[in-house]
DNA sequence: AGTCGTGATCTGTGATCACATATTAACTCA
DNA sequence: TGAGTTAATATGTGATCACAGATCACGACT
């Protein structure tokens, strides 16, 4: 069995993405960016239809983000996203701010200093993009996650960034839905927090990294419950 | 719509459980208690079969597993229970006295009465269990589990709850396959790292409560570690 | 008008079929 | 005896069919 280090061996496996799994990441990427409004409901059919498929793979899809919570299957059949509460939001936010802390506290410990140019790049890009206005608030919104995510990497923990990634998914509607209303009274704050959270990964200085993730957390958190009096009472649509 | 307090609106919606719902459940029970060994292959059909059902709910069960990590699609098309190695040990090890710690220190604050009555009487099950000696294995990992659980749902979080579950399911098949063979002598620092816990919940301690966790964490994962020395070097079976 | 039944339509769930691909068995030839 | 090849079996993936239950629209009756 064992093989001399040819071509072949380092060929690596072609991957054999199945079209389960696209569903599941078109899906997911239209929850997380909140392009997918709360509470509002897709079935199977439909979105077999949108996507040339049968419903095999979306049912499959579903299932996944139903088990992960960015969907929510109502008891009456109906696949919809599920509507946040107040209460909900502040859960996630004390959990964000423990997880996401912890991670940014590993990776500036642990990061290479290949993750750190990753991470400065995207620095530098989300920048940039807030800088062009509000004509990029979409892609400064993508380029703010990919910087996160980036310091989450970094940890060297593929768990632990699933899990945040699962948090990610369930906050993702809120967030993206309220900050690209009014995205320049968040991001003023948030090159600051990003700002101290590089400085803290180019010292490795893992308490500053952690407090840096945890105020940015905080303050887009804040934003979002002081502008957005929707999901405060709000049992049902009219 | 408003109605008055008949009969009728106290009845509760009768739970409606679905195959895929039990198939799902029946494995995870099936994995974090370790009767499925890790690197055991098995087949839709199989389990089709032996639970008396079609392919159907048991490939929306396996999906979902699948997507928790709970198991693993090897690229030739098997279903297996994932092995561990040593690194994602010590990984799943630091992710869950982070967590596993935040959450009982949320539980020592939050707890109510009701809460704290239920973690007594499951230590004290638990301990009777252990008394028992080794005939009881199977049931004070149960219990051992089911006291870690009711203190993390008193953080009344039932997201960080999930999280941990997820974990659990991770590291499941490995601690109980090994803890069963040799109970006895994790269970002595068990009871010792129990009961600081429950008296810090008692107390709502927070931080010392967190670090009973964490003490019983690293005193089983390390018991764990230094007692086996199978995944360690393990690609493939015979 | 307001309420209740009734039919049509749409929903998720489950079973079955179809297929390309892996795995294994048997076999051939050296 | 052993390597290479072929036939047979078993696998996950996807599509289609069947069905119970939910939703909605329309109409009848009070």
């Amino acid at each position: 069995m064992e093989q001399t280090d040819t071509a072949l061996t380092q060929m690596g496996q072609l991957e054999r993405v199945t079209l389960g799994e696209r569903a599941y990441l078109k899906l997911r990427q239209l929850i997380m960016s909140g392009k997918l409004a709360p509470n509002e409901k897709l079935s199977l059919r439909s979105v077999a239809e949108a996507l040339g498929v049968s419903i095999m793979p979306v049912r499959e899809a579903v299932t996944r983000l139903v088990a992960e919570g960015a969907l929510s299957l109502l008891p009456n059949r109906a696949i919809s996203v599920p509507l946040m509460t107040r209460a909900k939001f502040e859960e996630l936010l004390r959990i964000r701010t423990e997880i996401e802390g912890f991670a940014a506290a590993e990776a500036a410990v642990h990061r290479t200093s290949r993750d750190l140019k990753l991470i400065l790049d995207y620095d530098k890009d989300f920048r940039d993009a807030v800088g062009k206005g509000d004509s990029e608030v979409d892609s400064s919104l993508q380029l703010n996650k990919e910087l996160h995510f980036a310091v989450y990497e970094a940890a060297g923990s593929p768990i632990l960034v699933s899990i945040i990634e699962g948090l990610w998914l369930k906050v993702g509607p809120v967030i993206n839905l309220d900050l690209r209303a009014s995205q320049r009274l968040a991001s003023g704050n948030a090159e600051t927090h990003h700002a101290r959270l590089v400085e803290a990964i180019i010292n490795q200085d893992g308490n500053a990294a952690r407090a840096a993730v945890v105020a940015d957390i905080r303050s887009s958190g804040e934003f979002i419950l002081g502008s957005n009096q929707l999901w405060t009472n709000l049992p049902e649509p009219a």
